[in-house]
DNA sequence: ATTAGCACTCAATAACATAGAGTGCTAACA
DNA sequence: TGTTAGCACTCTATGTTATTGAGTGCTAAT
């Protein structure tokens, strides 16, 4: 389809792009790269380039910009990958991690560490405990006027929301409640928990169930309350060193996206495949995305998610430098995983 | 000091600079509030204002704006109050909450509210875990690699870290382990409890010491985790519909330091009387927000200060909504924390 | 003491000119 | 036949200049 010569050429555009955010003329091409060719001639493949639909050209007096489509050819069949030594250090940090005892922790401070390495925004996102299996439930007597509910699920999630008791119950009485909500709970999907199964339930320990009626309403509030999407954001400052959010509408914008937790979850958990995933501006399913790019790197163990990671930018984002960086982030936390939960 | 006609003028200008952003001249003065006199003797007191430093030109040809000076004697004396039915219902909010286990979440939902209340960014903080005492250890075995360390101070606050083991232990020896730590530990300052202090008591449980050896590096990597400044902000792109946030230079500045959770957690840890303070522009201590106003919430019971509820925005702020805002809504949180906590 | 009148200041806006980077087309060339 | 130099043309960005309007301080009259 392409020509070596037009590869080049579309190669040389699209990391000048990267480089300087500004559109891309043949002089400025021809000196600035060995491309053995005159202005004239790259400007005739240029043409055709457009005409293909892998650049664009903003305005008539202006050099051209990489499409969506541009983009995705570089990204698929041209781009450079880096082996930096200095990412290999900086994950280092990483390593001292490892005790970190919960998957959102090593979430969180993945993306912290993604952010600081692209210097774009990153996001962590841990799978939503409603759609996972409940593996444990376990009820913790603190003081007397508060519980400890501890709840586990099938891919490693550990949430412990504090119950509120309004009426005393004994610690024995507790562990008998806790130890048949285990029993009877243990590997329902967190969803189908619904209130009158739980009611159903307490009516077996009749001689518990006012007291098991009172806390119903707790443990259903804590259930809600934990299903809250767990989003971590890091860099998203970032943005401000990008020439594209000098204006203050598409910064504001950008931001605004990033407070829509939903719409990123959704976004995000879109890709359900492990390993990297790149998703190319007009790519993505939202309109409020449209000019931006995503690398996500999601994280299975067997059928299992167990979270994502993922860098967001504009679409003139680095790809070469995102993969890179996360490819070897993404070996670490691999090992981390495997370790713990297989 | 100032005469009435004075005081009338003055207060006309705030309120306008509050309401317009626009640097008020004479003229408009007169023509938009019921003065009695004519623009020409507005502006003789105003020249006499500027002279008191309550007013400020910012150039030879444009109206004057509200000095730090200015809008602190507008807040001191005659700052007006409003009582909006509005705001009460909205509170109701929080009554929804009483369940709310946690006063971080009481901290965070209630940061929510002030911002959506006020359209300024809101800030929730709870007091550093470090400054704390501590009430209750707990240690709960959950599977054979997990335990949650449950952990409350004098002041309420509730943590539960999860804590990895490496080694199997019984849930009886982890039982006598957390009795032990729990009688020895309670009612030391959490600053206090260093790594030599469990050393020399795991010595004291001869028959467990290579196991308790062994977990007290987890439990100091705990103990520093969960002493992270908890900082709850909220509303934040509210400062988008400002038009002194339009410069993307004064925005990007202004929420660079909403990322800097120490220095606002030092800025406002620095008020400890309850109740509201209210700290203008260059009355702040940190040269970063000279430009800005808080308005914050102390909450203490006695003498323990149990959070602070802050909102921040230009020296231009609705000063008279915001401390009427603040005002309802510290009503009920200190209803709720009364409840809760005596 | 107050106010109308007036000359003056200065930011913001608009209107216009210029420079510069880039293009497409044509004709000459290897 | 593919490549390239030359050239007229386009369009943004930038800088310059003129104009407008809101606002002031001062003076003199009320």
């Amino acid at each position: 389809m392409l020509n070596e010569r037009k590869l080049k050429i579309l190669q040389a555009i699209i990391q000048d792009y990267i480089e300087t955010a500004a559109p891309v003329g043949s002089r400025t091409l021809s000196k600035r790269y060995d491309l053995g060719v005159s202005p004239a001639t790259i400007r005739n493949e240029m043409a055709d380039l457009e005409d293909l639909g892998f650049i664009i050209q903003p305005h008539t007096s202006a050099g051209r910009v990489p499409s969506d489509k541009g983009y995705r050819l570089y990204v698929d069949q041209f781009m450079p990958l880096k082996k930096i030594e200095a990412i290999e250090q900086d994950c280092l940090v990483l390593y001292l991690l490892q005790e970190i005892g919960e998957i959102e922790q090593l979430l969180q401070y993945s993306s912290r560490i993604l952010s600081q390495l692209t210097n774009y925004a990153a996001i962590g996102l841990a799978p939503q405990v409603k759609e996972s299996r409940l593996e444990h439930i376990q009820l913790v007597p603190v003081d007397s006027n508060h519980m400890v509910m501890i709840i586990i699920t099938d891919n490693g999630i550990i949430k412990k929301p504090v119950i509120r008791l309004n009426d005393e119950i004994s610690d024995n009485n507790i562990q008998i409640i806790s130890n048949f909500l285990n029993d009877r709970l243990h590997g329902l999907s967190i969803k189908n928990i619904e209130t009158k199964l739980i009611k159903a339930l307490s009516k077996e320990l009749t001689h518990f169930s006012n007291l098991i009626e009172k806390i119903i309403f707790e443990i259903f509030q804590s259930l809600d309350e934990i299903s809250n999407i767990d989003i971590f954001l890091n860099g998203v400052m970032n943005i401000f060193n990008l020439p594209e959010y000098n204006d203050i509408l598409k910064a504001k914008s950008f931001l605004k996206l990033l407070e829509e937790k939903e719409l990123l979850s959704s976004l995000i958990t879109s890709f359900e495949e492990g390993g990297l995933s790149i998703s190319i501006g007009s790519e993505n399913i939202y309109e409020e995305v449209k000019d931006c790019s995503l690398v996500t790197a999601t994280y299975k163990i067997d059928d299992t998610i167990l979270g994502w990671l993922s860098v967001i930018g504009p679409t003139r984002m680095d790809y070469s430098t995102v993969v890179s960086v996360m490819n070897q982030v993404s070996k670490f936390i691999m090992e981390l995983l495997n370790n713990r939960y297989r």
